[in-house]
DNA sequence: CGGTACGTTGAGTCATATCAACCATAGTGG
DNA sequence: CCACTATGGTTGATATGACTCAACGTACCG
């Protein structure tokens, strides 16, 4: 622990780099926030909480990848969204004053800053700006939510796939070799499409058999952009 | 016109009924409200705004119901909330500064007020609480999204719509006879469950052999409601 | 070496969508 | 007043997308 304390990332830094929420902070708002924060680091697989938990705090991400999921009735995991350096998890459940209502699991080893409850509401209360960009940031998640329910409600699994394919792509980027920097499991990737692991085996395939992407185990290397933009049916 | 600016609703008196959003607004914002708002009627099928368009205020509902709904690929509605008495919509494209993602149709005759963006901003960076409020609002929904997201990927058609009568019968109430006071076409209840117009009929018609509703017309009674939450399958 | 997690493929089933026809109702215009 | 049209509701027949179940391969790990 000691010897991670030199480490810590400095707010004022880390926001200049992610254009994150803090941007419109005074320079004691991030001391202040630099002095209240916790540093702490997870591994794959780690939970950060659980849906149920009351939260005392939310999570601001340094580095790594996390996925933020429903747990359905039969136990079957809903992927809500990823979050990655920049952004914020937990936050919903600490503003609506409600249990989470959702889980958050490491996809890729992470570092995140802490903050707690009390920190947040200070902030909201002293600085408008903060706000507001607080607020533009619920809301934009609220519409893209929006549009994701009417996706899941009217496309086919196919188009589905086809979409979070492209979304994969826009944000976490492709390496040099047109491949999806994240790397999932079958299994996430069904249950972010809402549908089971064997039909996205099946229409993975598929796409490899019409030359849309190439796979190499988890690797999913895209090969047709335009192609796939067609199946999704996105416009 | 000038017929109507005699029954324009006073915000005050509004917020103490409805426990509004604006219950934390000093006297002289809630002037501001009174001063700055715009009043107005709408009837059955009439359109607030639609998907695409720059909005130039929020609505805040006094009377009536409204659908708040996403057209997809097809053109095929789906239903993202409703609003009723108390509730305001377009904020969410207000706030995030993005051009409306849904539209807003009349399903019960409305009484509206109309209030600008700028009065909006000013609040919000006047009045912490009155933000807080908002966040809260705006927090509560994407939970709500999430919840949503969840149920259409994973449930059955059944399980929605078991879910959805449950729903439209906690947020509209029932009259004496138990029926739904909340009046929809066959359509606007696929278009929230997201499914085809038939399977509606069909299943509805299965619950009204199984006596777990029964149907007049547009009228829902509701004669078993453990039965429904059982199929629904909500805990 | 056995165990565990992940990936793949095949076969069979079922829920749901689609297509088509038909009825009821109400509003419209000549 | 009647024909005409539009809208909503219902039912039946048929097609099929997607799920489930089951078996098996692969790879990594202690």
């Amino acid at each position: 622990m000691k010897q991670h304390e030199l480490y810590v990332p400095l707010c004022e830094k880390c926001s200049l780099e992610t254009s994150s929420i803090f941007k419109h902070l005074t320079s004691e708002e991030v001391e202040m926030l630099n002095f209240e924060k916790d540093f702490r680091h997870y591994k794959r697989g780690d939970v950060l909480y659980r849906e149920g938990n009351r939260i005392s705090g939310f999570y601001c991400i340094h580095k790594g990848i996390i996925k933020v999921f429903k747990t359905g009735f039969d136990g079957k995991e809903q992927i809500i969204r990823f979050a990655k350096p920049g952004e914020i998890i937990a936050y919903r459940s600490v503003l609506s004053n409600e249990p989470a209502c959702t889980s958050a699991k490491v996809i890729e080893d992470c570092q995140v800053c802490f903050i707690p409850t009390e920190i947040l509401i200070t902030l909201i209360k002293s600085n408008p700006s903060f706000s507001l960009e607080l607020l533009r940031l619920a809301c934009h998640e609220l519409g893209e939510a929006n549009s994701f329910i009417t996706d899941i409600a009217q496309k086919t699994v196919r188009e589905r796939l086809a979409e979070i394919l492209l979304l994969l792509m826009n944000d976490f980027g492709i390496d040099e070799q047109n491949n999806l920097k994240i790397s999932l499991t079958r299994e996430e990737l069904a249950n972010i499409v809402g549908t089971a692991t064997e039909s996205v085996i099946r229409l993975l395939s598929e796409f490899k058999s019409d030359k849309l992407v190439e796979l190499n185990g988890r690797k999913i290397r895209i090969l047709n952009k335009k192609g796939l933009l067609k199946i999704s049916n996105v416009f």
